[in-house]
DNA sequence: TCTGGTGATATTGTATTACAAGTTTAAGCA
DNA sequence: TGCTTAAACTTGTAATACAATATCACCAGA
């Protein structure tokens, strides 16, 4: 089987988006250093400055570097929502993102059952007390952001950064106005329906009792599933 | 409590990136659409043409569209590994993220479990198991390359965009050398121990047999947890 | 010695102009 | 209509220029 190669050239841009990972990486760039200025990529590079910056808006768009007018360019810190940065727009659009997020998140709190029954902390537990007591008098809006908060609680605490990093995306969809009508009801009785689910989980938790929160985890889930699909 | 907020300036190139972002979503740009020329670009954002290509580059480094020279710019289709482009060489940098991606890992697929169970067609339970029976002849790094095509395949099962896009990261991550001495030793017996697990993933899954699943995958992960830490 | 001011220098952000090279479109012709 | 050719358009890249500010070395004064 002949294989035919790619005709379409490599862009001086792209060589030099090679170039300075590569820099970044030999040189050992920390978190807060300082890469060279522009005028010096560019003699290094043998490229414009154009090339330069635009190269470097690549960095910048992707969270890895952060430039400050006539400072320079610096290593950012790793952010957990980078990866999701700028990408909620897109999936908006898709009618089958909807299904897509809302899985995923239900496959990982299924997945971190065993994990967070053994590894929460008293405030941990208490943080997502005190987020589901105000959700009981909550009303429309707030309410939907108390759940969300409640569920990036639960995302954040086996202390992993990916984890941490999908709440971006969790909830900036569910505050779409796609989710908002196909949310429970925001009535009294949903409130509390809503709640006792909460409740039930936390109390899972204080008991490390993994069965119960994966059925308690299952029911509150089942619920979403029912109104979207 | 007084709030400072931050004088940062928003530069042309930043509110560029807000005004082309409204466009492609207003305008309803659709993968293969067309963007408008930089040239119009820069009559209706009222900024020079290096800004324009400044916020195309952010695009383009997000993967949300593709230019070619002479021919402009179009929306690319969402490709599920697009969130993750880029980060693995600086997440490798990182002492922290082996232990979360590992993590990640074993989440989603104790997660996914009682999906797969409900979901897998024979296809997808044939292809496990042709993955599988090459591993147990393979050698070296031929062997991890099948481990990680039998958890990638794993991983499509559900049809989720969100979770095949980590195929990428996991993929990049378990290959890299930081990963390759801290694997099951590559003998005959370490061969038989993977397949024999993956066997019994196999036949949980042929089964519809979700407890048996979850106990295999945990002998799994198990493994490798305690050779990581 | 420490403080504060001052001016030179460096650096990013932005605009303008220019051109190469290839694609698309339009025009003209058979 | 169908084909050929020329014009117009488009991206990629370079060079130059300048505004505005940060940084730093230097110096004066207490």
């Amino acid at each position: 089987m002949a294989v035919i190669e790619s005709v379409k050239r490599e862009t001086a841009t792209e060589a030099a988006i090679r170039g300075l990972e590569k820099y970044i990486i030999q040189a050992g760039l920390q978190p807060g250093s300082r890469l060279m200025s522009e005028n010096d990529l560019c003699q290094k590079l043998q490229v414009s400055r154009i090339v330069v910056r635009e190269a470097m808006q690549h960095f910048k768009s992707l969270g890895i570097i952060d430039s400050s007018p006539k400072r320079g360019a610096f290593i950012r810190q790793f952010h957990p929502e980078d990866p999701y940065r700028g990408y909620i727009p897109y999936m908006m659009r898709d009618p089958a993102a909807a299904r897509e997020i809302a899985q995923m998140r239900a496959i990982i709190e299924r997945g971190m059952i065993q994990e967070i029954v053994e590894k929460i902390t008293p405030e941990q537990l208490a943080e997502l007390e005190e987020i589901n007591n105000k959700l009981l008098k909550a009303t429309s809006k707030r309410r939907m952001e108390l759940d969300i908060a409640f569920h990036s609680a639960l995302l954040s605490i086996p202390g992993n950064r990916l984890l941490t990093g999908l709440r971006t995306l969790l909830y900036d969809f569910f505050q779409s106005t796609r989710m908002a009508g196909k949310y429970a009801p925001f009535t009294p009785d949903g409130n509390r329906k809503v709640y006792d689910e909460h409740q039930t989980m936390i109390q899972a938790l204080r008991q490390k009792d993994a069965a119960l929160l994966r059925s308690a985890i299952d029911a509150h889930i089942k619920e979403y599933r029912n109104e979207e699909l």
